[in-house]
RNA sequence: GCCCAGGUGGUGAAAUUGGUAAACACAAGGGACUUAAAAUCCCUCGACUUUGGUCUUGCGGGUUCAAGUCCCGCCCUGGGCACCA
């Protein structure tokens, strides 16, 4: 055996032995104890920086682990490979996005291996190739034909950098693309959409069954979702231009506060209010409405919904009429109201503090409907809205009610009346899918004359991606610029259509690739079923956290979709989600940022694995910290890594005779004198604490730290040839136990001493060692004394003694006795096996 | 503003869920081996200290024999939502 640990040779060795073996190859029809381990699937962006390893090193340290405890496990890999870089690519140099796509796949695929990181390739799916679009685009027509997948015109997010328009997910909070930075802009736009509004409340309720899903992703889809219980209540819209009051329309607004409703003075509509213009037409007040609506439709998103700006608005020259009271009041357009529920608002300036702004600035009067519990509420003592809760006053028969009260009652007063229904509001808006881009699915559908979608029939998918394309973005899809592209014959009359030219957005492509995985070679299916429901849902999904939203929400809305087309008989698709901290380090500008290209920090794999090799990065990348937050990458750090890996291969180097002949040694815990039988007991507590570790929350770098603690007790035990049988017996088991506690996490040198203390087996056949509960036993227990809370000794003390002897063997000490000069005992707590405390005063 | 996570040595962090605060590492300092260096091995390493101890987990209170951990009130950092009626 070679004195140094040659990392380079074993790495690549034990990366071949195990591709020879399949040993990561998964049958899944035979297989008779399913766990599957996903880890979200990379965009092809060409290499791999130690950041994203993080990701790919904890699934495979998972996979490796259930391997070893006797599962089938399914660790299969693939590509999110359409998507603007490689169209920006080949604007930039001119290569076309598939060669540029799969070039990256084969580097990164490579890297992938070069970390030990290994897969069921043979399940492998990339999403930019045609065998995968084609069922993407089938799924498309399957939402197509029951109504989720439509096309309208709306206002959208438009990026002018990427040109081309984004979902609402993909806005950050700021206003700014998440993708490009660019500021994004609305548009008046006819766009695709998938209809997951119709899910709103499936998929905010199942999130109540996600119990190993972290509470923080559940809290961000829940916000996302925006739930609000509330009341649609329809004021009578009245002309007063002649006197006379002639109700011709109804204005539904929405409210969650219709306890306050005896308070509402005026009503006001967003600008962008479908029918505003119509209500307007012909009015003294008309232009300056239109005059308004130009304005805030200048304004972008970000400032028009700051609230630090002034609120404004302007009297549309109507009046609609409150049902409840039958009063007549003013009908505003303000630019604080949205186009989210029916985009009116009866407005209450006493309980709304933006009504009340908005009030004081133009004068408006305000009333108050809802009185403090001491009835001290005075109009011209309030500085602001009072919005907490109360009585109802001056509210018909209302009054007097607690306003929590009055909501359902009067919301039925409305549903018996007719004029109003209790009603529940989203904040999530349907799924804006196409893109005026080239790098993506095809949209299966064309256009006859008249311009009717036609979806493209099944047998004929994939509509394929062409070639002679200019790529240059112009705001249009390029997919213009192909004339073959672009023809299409209806496929009942024959008669000439135009192709729809729009791509779909990469995250329908990620929204199901995990079912892909189970039938990739399927050329006759999407899915099996009977292989996704044996398999599914996936056991545990790790990936970034950046994906909480996104790609979670819309995974789980397309399994639904799955689920309710009879295709599968699940609902959900991850059972356990585990999300990863980001990898950061000091950026060129002194600060800690995200590892990216941009900001000058990335620490590439390639010359690490050549100094150090795959193990020691794995480890350190394992013991960095919590897996779940985010962790600053030291150089340092990865040569602590380094150092322990040596000391393990020296240890058994320098040991191995006599480990080999240790192999045989079969004897009883009774021979084993106190040195052995403490490094014995240290191994099977570290058994314990790594088991449980893995199981529950993925403290590798606990885990880490105890592999090391053992390795400390394991050199405290001088060994020699002449040590005696238990101390070799003991001895041996020890360093097998290490060898197996970490070749979850540094798998090659795991694999090579595994195969030096003589096994002809790979390590992954290896069974995950047990704990002997025996061996865990104490004969004498190392108790603390404290005397007021203070420590002020230790004391060894037998298992078996008892409360009582233990509490009088303390009370003798002297160095308790100096403790409790001049003061009376008045409570000896003895914690069994942990410590005594003398409370005395 | 609302909701959620956090705040522990020079650094990354541990702490069996209320029971010895700082495990395991990194960095630093000292020593051994060496002609020398690297590697390796050994020791020190929260602060103060009269070497008896005292203090120490963002700050201030509280509960308890005992609080990093529980409760109340603040401060700070990160994340999510935010003119959503």
């Amino acid at each position: 055996m070679k004195e140094d640990y040659p990392f380079g040779e074993i790495e690549a060795k034990w990366q071949s032995v195990w591709d020879q073996d399949g040993a990561f190859e998964t049958n899944l029809e035979q297989a008779k104890n399913p766990y599957y381990c996903l880890m979200m699937f990379p965009y092809p962006s060409g290499k791999l920086h130690v950041g994203h390893g993080r990701n790919y090193i904890i699934g495979d340290a998972v996979a490796r682990y259930k391997k070893m405890q006797g599962f089938d496990v399914l660790t299969p890999m693939g590509w999110d490979a359409f998507g603007l870089p490689a169209e920006n690519a080949a604007i930039k140099t001119g290569t076309p996005p598939a060669a540029y796509t799969r070039a990256n796949i084969a580097t990164m695929k490579q890297q992938l291996r070069a970390w030990g990181c290994m897969y069921d390739w043979k399940k492998e799916v990339t999403s930019c190739e045609p065998d995968y679009y084609r069922w993407t685009q089938w799924l498309f027509l399957q939402l197509h034909e029951r109504g989720l997948a439509y096309k309208k015109e709306a206002p959208v997010n438009w990026d002018p950098v990427d040109q081309t328009v984004l979902a609402n997910e993909q806005v950050l909070p700021d206003g700014t693309a998440e993708r490009s930075g660019a500021k994004v802009e609305t548009r008046m736009l006819s766009q695709w959409f998938f209809k997951i509004t119709d899910y709103a409340q499936r998929l905010l309720d199942d999130l109540d069954k996600l119990e190993g899903w972290p509470e923080r992703v559940k809290t961000m889809q829940k916000n996302w979702i925006g739930r609000s219980e509330g009341t649609e209540i329809y004021f009578s819209l009245v002309s007063r231009s002649d006197g006379v009051k002639d109700a011709f329309e109804n204005v539904p607004c929405f409210t969650t506060r219709v306890d306050t409703i005896y308070g509402c003075t005026y009503m006001s509509v967003a600008p962008e209010h479908p029918q505003l213009k119509e209500w307007i037409s012909g009015m003294p007040q008309e232009e300056a409405v239109l005059e308004f609506i130009k304005d805030s439709a200048a304004l972008n998103d970000i400032d028009r919904q700051s609230d630090t700006r002034e609120k404004k608005g302007v009297f549309t020259g109507r009046f609609v009429i409150n049902p409840y009271t039958g009063e007549e009041v003013p009908l505003w357009v303000a630019d604080y109201v949205l186009m989210y529920g029916t985009g009116a608002v009866m407005a209450v300036p006493a309980h709304d503090t933006r009504d009340w702004s908005f009030a004081k600035k133009y004068d408006l009067p305000i009333r108050i409907s809802i009185q403090n519990r001491e009835g001290t509420l005075f109009l011209d003592e309030m500085d602001d809205a009072y919005t907490e809760d109360g009585i109802c006053y001056d509210s018909a028969e209302f009054t007097g009610m607690p306003n929590r009260d009055a909501i359902s009652r009067m919301s039925k007063k409305a549903e018996a009346a007719g004029f109003g229904k209790a009603t529940v509001n989203f904040r999530l808006r349907d799924w804006l899918i196409s893109r005026q881009r080239y790098w993506g699915a095809p949209i299966p559908i064309m256009y006859n004359e008249s311009g009717q979608a036609v979806p493209v029939p099944a047998d004929q998918l994939p509509v394929l991606l062409p070639e002679d394309v200019e790529f240059k973005p112009t705001g249009e899809s390029p997919l213009r610029s192909s004339e073959e592209f672009m023809k299409a014959i209806h496929p009942e009359s024959g008669a000439h259509c135009v192709r729809e030219s729009d791509t779909m957005d990469t995250f329908v492509d990620s929204s199901w690739y995990f079912l892909r995985y189970l039938s990739a070679q399927d050329d006759r299916q999407a899915v099996d079923a009977a292989i996704a429901n044996k398999w599914m849902p996936v056991d545990q999904y790790i990936g970034g956290i950046e994906h909480a939203i996104l790609h979670l929400l819309y995974a789980r809305f397309f399994t639904k979709v799955f689920y309710d087309l009879g295709l599968i008989d699940f609902d959900e698709p991850f059972k356990q989600l585990f999300t990863q901290g980001m990898i950061c380090k000091k950026g060129s500008d002194g600060n800690l940022h995200k590892m990216s290209k941009s900001k000058g920090n990335v620490v590439s794999p390639d010359e690490l694995l050549k100094k150090y090799g795959a193990d020691t990065v794995r480890l350190y990348t394992l013991f960095i910290g919590p897996p779940e937050k985010e962790a600053e990458w030291q150089d340092a750090g990865v040569e602590g890594a380094s150092r322990f890996l040596k000391r393990l291969w020296r240890r058994v180097a320098d040991n191995h005779t006599l480990l080999l002949e240790a192999a045989d040694l079969k004897i009883t815990m009774d021979e084993m004198e106190t040195p052995e039988r403490d490094l014995y007991r240290k191994t099977h507590e570290t058994i314990q604490q790594i088991t449980r570790g893995l199981d529950g929350a993925f403290t590798f770098n606990t885990a880490v730290a105890g592999i090391m603690e053992l390795m400390n007790a394991v050199d405290q035990l001088k060994i020699s040839e002449d040590s005696s049988r238990a101390a070799k017996a003991v001895y041996r088991d020890a360093m097998e136990t290490v060898v197996l506690l970490i070749s979850p996490f540094a798998p090659h040198i795991a694999e090579e001493l595994w195969s030096e203390l003589g096994h002809p087996k790979s390590v992954l056949q290896a069974r995950w060692p047990e704990v002997n509960k025996r061996a865990l036993e104490r004969d004498v227990i190392e108790m603390v004394i404290q005397v007021n809370g203070k420590t002020r000794d230790k004391l060894q003390v037998s298992a078996s003694a008892s409360t009582e002897s233990i509490e009088a063997d303390v009370l003798a000490l002297d160095s308790v006795q100096k403790w409790l000069e001049g003061k009376t005992i008045r409570k000896v707590i003895v914690v069994p096996g942990r410590l005594v405390n003398v409370a005395a005063s």
